[in-house]
DNA sequence: GCCTAGGTTCAAAAATTATTGAAACTTCAG
DNA sequence: CTGAAGTTTCAATAATTTTTGAACCTAGGC
């Protein structure tokens, strides 16, 4: 059932071969990656981030790739996003260049930070093209229902913008 | 610039041909298609009810289409999914078995639903495994890291099931 | 009852998004 | 310095999602 290639057990750390993610761990996978489809995070995202959530210690690239059983291009890339959404921290180990993950003390802050990230620049680029389309309808002498509905959405959109930074200040607390 | 079919401005309805949106309303449509991309929201779910959003009256399925420029089935399958999510809300004129749309009072509460209904069945289903996965560390001696994340987790799920019935009762309010 | 306006369904096509893997880049141990 | 371990990049491919349109329903006006 393995391809019979491990001749001695002793050195060879050269292709270390990880063993695939067991049924616990799957479990919890799937619940990542479920929760994250809802945001649109890819389902590579999802497995690495429960993965280096459900070990016990910091867990590098190639475990990573091994166990996850994916594209080195996929590991790369699903680190780089949780690393930009402040989801993960590495920590180097001394005499190496490896690096190893861990989750971030916080996943409620962790999915703050990732909703911010992407919410809030929709907010801000719409808020101009907002206050003109109500300008627009007002201009126009559209319905007052019509009207008052896109004051609504204005005072929300910039409610949410003032409301923002308090959530989580933007680059380190 | 227009095919020149059109002989007498008089008796023609049967294909009416609608205008565009204008730039004040691809504005609008615009940000609502940011918004409903983050949740996963097809283009052209939020385009109509973005139509829908900055309409005065109630709005026909002819108008969906023949203004927004898409097909049929995207026009039946929108309105399915706005209905669904009681985004939307149909007004049936007397004597006609056509029906004309206008959004639901409030944009709020429909977003609340929209997001109760993905994330609840995930959090739902995701129950008895999440439990599962603990008792399981708990038993194989996980590290106490570990063990406090997955039991922050359970706990988590747990308390957001106990408070979504709050946030918006199931069928009717 | 029939017939058709009004709408739905769903398989196929198009568009979008995620993943792969090979080549290129970077950094540090020796 | 140099070499290679460790990682990133990105064009090509695969997978997934959305849209289309033609065939099919169905309620209700006549």
């Amino acid at each position: 059932m393995k391809p019979p290639s491990e001749k001695s057990a002793s050195r060879r750390p050269s292709r270390p071969s990880y063993e695939p993610l067991q049924p616990h761990e799957i479990e919890l996978a799937d619940f990542f990656v479920r929760m994250a489809g809802i945001l649109g995070v890819p389902r590579s995202v999802a497995e690495i981030y429960a993965l280096l959530y459900i070990s016990s210690g910091p867990v590098d690239f190639d475990q990573i790739q091994g166990r996850l059983g994916i594209s080195k291009g996929s590991v790369s890339q699903g680190l780089k996003f949780l690393r930009d959404h402040e989801m993960i921290l590495s920590v180097k180990e001394a005499g190496s260049r490896r690096e190893r993950w861990q989750p971030t003390p916080s996943l409620a802050a962790s999915l703050v930070a990732l909703l911010r990230s992407q919410v809030l620049p929709a907010l801000e680029q719409a808020q101009p093209g907002l206050q003109r389309v109500l300008a627009d309808a007002q201009t126009r002498g559209s319905q007052p229902e019509v009207i008052e509905r896109l004051s609504r959405l204005n005072r929300w959109n910039s409610r949410a913008l003032e409301l923002a930074p308090l959530l989580l200040p933007p680059p380190g607390a």
